[in-house]
DNA sequence: AATGAATGAGGGTTCATTCAT
DNA sequence: TATGAATGAACCCTCATTCAT
């Protein structure tokens, strides 16, 4: 009976906490970081104001975690790439694959977390004040492994000798601003086409002559 | 007389809108779009708070002029590109590079306009009520010209059968990402190193084999 | 069987409550009335926010019980003091150096102790709604006795002619003077020297030429 | 007519200033410092919420002012004292009256006064944090003129040789406490009665035998 | 009897905008 | 036209208390 009723417990303070980092999500979406307020959270979650508290420090460590869960996907896919047998540029290709269409579906949602990400001076150092500044961003093993993916393209020679880490900025500047670009509806072609010629032109710059 | 006066009253004029467009930069760049509050705008400027809404309709104004001025030099020199006579790539290879350098000099700025541009929902569509979405963007015309010389270059085939407008969507979220990683300090390699080294990318990626 | 649990249960709940007035005490001497929130009291102690509520009516009630614990020595004291026999002067030295090397030790204790019940309006009142404002404050008996000791001075002459209230009411003041000053840190000379000092103060201004 | 307008508008914000004092102090006595909330500040002064802040930099700044107006009578007197000339006894009398006789009059005010600016922690420090802990005491000068008085007695051979620091500080606990008492409405017997008879008492403990 | 998640009124503070002078 | 005091809605956050389990 009270293992029961431990896991129903634990089953309502999931769903609540599912309920308001969806809810989050939604706002993010709509109204951006700054129109997302903890007011608004809890009425679309539909708990009181007190209990965000309860679930979360304060109103960055909800990012945070809307962060996490919507970096889940494209991180586990690259957790599950095995480095040592592909091919780079195949590699490449299915790594900016996956992240743009990543994008393409979370659209507003991607960019307004980014947007909050930077808006915030002290988001990207207070989550965890132990912890180095970029250390704690979900993306950071993504964009660890695209940039191995490239130095080991580099080292084949398929790749012109470019510095790694500059081409994977590079690469992520362009994911983050095809991100941007999609939450303003600012991209009047078909999403899908868009994001494979974007990606087609990211490694045609990187392949040696 | 009261041509004169005139006259000089026009110049004074001038002379607080300058002040204030130069208060709300030098502000944008130290504190963002949110830390730059009217009270603040004013007394950078010089003048009270209640002339600040003599000069601009509200806080959504002033961006927009501070946008303007700060474009202005790279549409200029857009505006004097002679499409006809000129390499494809060889004009493209500029532009790019003066973009990027405009960028790279104002990183905070630009940034912070972009920022501010995309945070806030009415921003794009209240400055001029009567005006579409886009249509008023200062950068369009520089994006339109940028369009215009892929265009050029895939006719002559020395670009791939690539649609210019995503190209060129593609080269302007590349800027917009390279922009907001200069602005938050993510990029620990030398400014005009990355700079050359995205613009090669992005070329390359468009070249035909 | 059912005897010993019942006993068994009672010295748990004194070990509970116990443990949550020791918790407040710290806590107290640390942040203040205000500082000590429930939370903080109930982890202290080991134990549930709602069992506070099962033990105490609510928040003021615990700061009544801890005022009883803190205060029981120096009554117990003056309840032992045979009124009788002794010479006022000495009584007096007597009474009023325990109660204000009390207050020493204890310093801050007491002082937030002090402060919480002025701050609350309510406080003095509430405690019990059908008891007089001041008749239940732990500290009565010992003011009582003080006025008792001061009035057979006055009566056998060692003392000058004063209202033994008054008189006590003004040392009680000097008394609750010097908590504060010892909590807040204001005294920077040695304690002991000081309480002395004070203590003859009193004891000389009372003494008949 | 601009300087009239000037003047004019110099006594609105006077009456303004005025207002709001009065109005916490209306409130402090009331309710406390915890119960002086800034929404009821406004309402009562008659203003919006934001004014006060233009006004005041924040909560704590307003106590300031409120000690500041309700200390300048004594301090002002205690300033006109002339040192050198008077008789120690006599002077230290004068000081301790007036003193007590502010606090009687005052009562309320004052205790919750001296009450808030021991609660809370920061108050001391963070009124300007230039300056020292506890130098920006408004009352600062009053008690430094009373250690010197004493100092005089003692030299002279009026006073006990006690160490006019440690005199001074057990003469500032009565004062406090006894305006916690008048506050409090402890004082059963007329207030200036009292006031009398603990100043006797003060100082007769200090004469010399 | 014990738990702790949920509550929500209320806290101090900020700031774009208005308007009487 | 220039001023800046006044405004008040909105912000993020705290915490004593309740109540279903």
């Amino acid at each position: 009976m009270a293992r029961l009723s431990a896991k129903k417990k634990a089953v309502l303070e999931r769903m609540t906490r599912d309920s308001l980092i969806s809810a989050v999500e939604k706002l993010l979406q709509e109204d951006g970081w700054k129109g997302t307020t903890m007011d608004r959270i809890a009425k679309e979650a539909g708990v009181s104001k007190g209990t965000v508290y309860n679930y979360f420090k304060d109103k960055r460590d909800i990012l945070f975690s809307v962060m996490e869960r919507n970096t889940e996907e494209i991180r586990e896919f690259v957790r599950s790439v095995d480095l040592g047998k592909s091919d780079p540029v195949e590699l490449l290709r299915k790594i900016v694959d996956k992240t743009f269409m990543d994008l393409y579906e979370k659209r507003k949602l991607i960019s307004a977390t980014v947007q909050a990400y930077y808006e915030d001076k002290d988001l990207r150092r207070n989550i965890d004040p132990d912890q180095a500044c970029h250390e704690d961003h979900p993306m950071r093993e993504v964009r660890k492994v695209i940039a191995e993916v490239i130095a080991m393209g580099v080292k084949s020679g398929v790749f012109r000798p470019i510095e790694p880490a500059m081409a994977e900025a590079a690469i992520n500047a362009m994911t983050m601003g095809v991100a941007k670009q999609f939450a303003a509806g600012m991209v009047s072609f078909p999403g899908e086409v868009y994001v494979y010629t974007v990606r087609d032109l990211v490694i045609r710059g990187l392949l040696a002559d």
